[in-house]
DNA sequence: CGCGATTACTGATCCAGATCAATATTTCGC
DNA sequence: GCGAAATATTGATCTGGATCAGTAATCGCG
């Protein structure tokens, strides 16, 4: 599942480094706006991780000194907030393309842990490298300040949609996210295969691993999706944004 | 309330340009890391705003384009998210030297609203220069690329938070927060004079406001704070602070 | 300084979703 | 291919916090 498509078989010179440009995730990775040469100068410091990572291994830890960044370049990992076991939290989960790691650099320590959801391959991007590379290269510059910027919205659209969704809400939102992404990546938008357990999901919404289950039934029963254990086909996709798009009853406007 | 600290008396050659040097806070703003004379470039690209916002005004509104990002300079801010009024949620709260706007640099628009909780003053930084500045200045770019990091692991919290601890220690979490962040600019940390209302902090905590009422009551009652309206003493930090760290019961390892 | 409008507190009820419990279904090790 | 562990679904209760309702303190403005 999820088996990406970034396989190029383009190498640079026989080392183990890629060619940024030849890879199909370019165009939702660090190489968006960069021209030709200067991508080249960005491949040289990306290395892919040997072993691709086995289902369940971890990336890096919590608390982990913070050396590098990755992108997933085939798979997908969740990230996972909470030092010791039993208050374990799912923070993200993030697929072929995306970057991992930025929310490091201030402590200089990973605050959550990566740990792979099935068979995953990384590219590992050194940071001390990265900054220098970024001051260099302009484009460079900007679209790292953008994904981080995009990972600050997103992070804070979950934080609306945990602190005040109600659970039906929650999942579809997560649902549509996912698809759109998924569609981004060149899958299709409505064949949802997730690498993600009902676990992950509840944790990740912050609901009950039953109430997840339920959630599933009720949205099937309803006609909006047909769920098959991990298999999601997203029915009436326009239903579902319409849940999210919570419709809140009186407008009351609260002061300064 | 927060009337800080930064009227720095020191002006640049009659514009109304500040030296960000001579700056109360600097030690917590964009400067950090800087040296004396990269710091003056900086401050040849920081405008104040003229005349300070007062209590419920907008620095900017969802959806308004992204120019430029803004320094509290006195006073504090609350983020808005949620276009029409209703629905209206809080995302956080800005305190003197904290930098607001780097939501937007994704999609190229304000996410959410900024709106002044009491009389607060600015300063205006253009992006475009911010941008090109922090190519030319490494330590700007480090800084920059520092504090959006720790914005990222801020909302991270705040999800895990919203998402799986009970309001009691929601609210404890928001009191140890501000008291650190209020010590760091120079205010006492155990008497805190809050400038938002209860309806913020609900709202902000994804709490109803008679919970939050509630809660200040139990906090009081049980002698971990004295509460008089906005003004809160905490008396015993460690007991919050114990509330926060949320003992877990059973420890299970969920595989992947 | 007095009166209406916010803002804050407190009590009574209700409900979404947690928790407890039991049963499928799948996966994986051997 | 079989049995055990992990994963998923479904049902029955229980509860933290929302909602509804009413009062009190404070603020703002004539």
């Amino acid at each position: 599942m999820l088996t990406a498509t970034c396989e190029t078989k383009t190498r640079s010179e026989g080392t183990h480094q890629v060619s940024c440009g030849a890879c199909a995730l370019h165009r939702l990775c660090l190489p968006l706006g960069i021209d030709k040469e200067d991508i080249d100068r960005l491949a040289s410091i990306v290395s892919r991780r040997r072993p691709p990572l086995r289902r369940g291994e971890y990336l890096f830890h919590a608390g982990d000194a913070f050396r590098a960044v990755y992108v997933i370049r085939a798979g997908s990992v969740k990230m996972v907030n909470g030092s010791r076991a039993g208050d374990e939290r799912v923070t993200g989960f993030y697929l072929p393309g995306e970057l991992i790691g930025l929310d490091a650099i201030a402590a200089g320590n990973h605050p959550c842990a990566a740990r792979a959801l099935e068979t995953t391959a990384v590219c590992e991007i050194g940071y001390a490298e990265l900054e220098a590379l970024a001051r260099a290269i302009p484009g460079l510059q900007r679209q790292l300040l953008r994904l981080m910027s995009g990972e600050i919205r997103h992070e804070r659209d979950m934080m609306v949609l945990l602190g005040g969704m109600p659970a039906g809400e929650r999942l579809a939102a997560l649902l549509l996210n996912l698809s759109s992404r998924f569609e981004q990546r060149g899958f299709p938008a409505r064949e949802l295969r997730l690498s993600m357990s009902r676990h992950d999901i509840a944790s990740y919404l912050g609901l009950a691993v039953e109430t997840v289950s339920r959630l599933f039934s009720r949205l099937q029963s309803e006609g909006l999706i047909s769920v098959r254990r991990r298999q999601v086909i997203i029915d009436d996709g326009d239903a579902l944004a319409r849940l999210v798009a919570a419709p809140l009853s009186v407008l009351n406007e609260n002061s300064p």
